[in-house]
DNA sequence: GTCTATACAAAGATAGAC
DNA sequence: GTCTATCTTTGTATAGAC
């Protein structure tokens, strides 16, 4: 803002950048911050220059990557002004695009939170949003005796699940590159229809 | 067998449990083998004397792991004799009985299988069983213009998303315990009725 | 088979020059 | 701000006594 010097990527965005792509791909544990310099074109010295520790920028980008695993969703179950298949069908769109280029977003946040769960603690409080978001009441309304967090999960699970258990098909090469990506772009259209499939039952 | 020397719990077994144990919960990367010897209540050395290394006792356990996580499954996809319906009743009541009990076990051979993905390579063929078994033959026959990778993931999805999810929402105090237990047992008996519904759409 | 002591390597972090 | 060199801790693995 100030300064004429600085560039679109500092040296610090460089290592942020470099971080995103290692801890999201090796998880925290498996993660060397000789890695991230390296992935950074840095010298490692200065990966504590800026961040004081590898736990610190670890944070750092967990946090960044929660709020995209939980923003995608959030925001619209509270959506006062749509109806229910608009909301089924916003967030299954943004998740499926989203996910087609962070594909490891779901099982890096999934997996790392169990091992630092009190660091985050209560950053995000889902509570609320999953039992009295505007979704779950017009869901109430629709179906009083459904739970609507059995409805979320089966939403979830269908959009969510190819993504995770994608590692395992391709490790044993059951499926390719772009048979994946057709039938991702084929459940955005379905997943809307098989939800609605669900309430009718 | 041959000696009585021999009791319910030799070092090597109590080794590999505690391995099990711990290998589980924080993944390959985060497990010492301190921890591994002390869980086990053995002498550090002792694991290399039993195993010749942490790398060659995990694959024990990874394997071990992947044949439970797919052995719920795939015999089930393969029988000849039973209906549609009679599948999706096994396979989800299995998995829901299996996971409770071990809860990590999705989370874990999902992550830990990206970045071992050559050591275990083929070990499991799951290709030929997703698109040419019975259970994939009996749904083309059912509704010709599905794919059934499609119907797999949904009730894979539906069925082991919640166990994957569960530890952030256990984190975000979303949920408690007996609120989660009781339920996956409604869902053992939504899912085979949603799969229906899904079929008939 | 089991232990103690220790070697050896890897990885996080810092000191200090420029 | 950036580098080289180095300290320190941690963690895997082994040697050798019992």
């Amino acid at each position: 803002m100030s300064s004429p010097k600085k560039t679109d990527s500092t040296t610090e965005e460089k290592i942020i950048e470099a971080a995103r792509k290692v801890f999201t791909k090796k998880g925290y544990a498996a993660t060397r911050t000789r890695d991230i310099a390296e992935e950074a074109d840095i010298n490692l010295a200065l990966l504590n220059y800026y961040f004081r520790s590898k736990e610190k920028l670890f944070e750092k980008i967990m946090l960044e990557k929660v709020y995209t695993l939980f923003g995608a969703i959030l925001p619209v179950l509270n959506e006062e002004d749509s109806t229910i298949e608009e909301k089924i069908g916003k967030i299954v769109d943004r998740y499926i695009n989203m996910l087609i280029n962070n594909p490891d977003l779901p099982i890096f946040v999934l997996s790392e939170i169990r091992q630092h769960a009190e660091r985050l603690g209560t950053a995000l409080n889902i509570r609320p949003t999953l039992l009295h978001s505007a979704f779950a009441r017009q869901l109430r309304e629709r179906k009083p005796d459904t739970n609507p967090l059995h409805f979320i999960m089966n939403m979830l699970g269908m959009t969510l699940f190819p993504f995770i258990a994608h590692p395992v098909l391709k490790a044993a090469d059951a499926i390719d590159q772009d048979t994946f990506r057709t039938m991702m772009e084929e459940r955005k259209k379905m997943i809307p229809l098989w939800m609605e499939a669900l309430m009718a039952s």
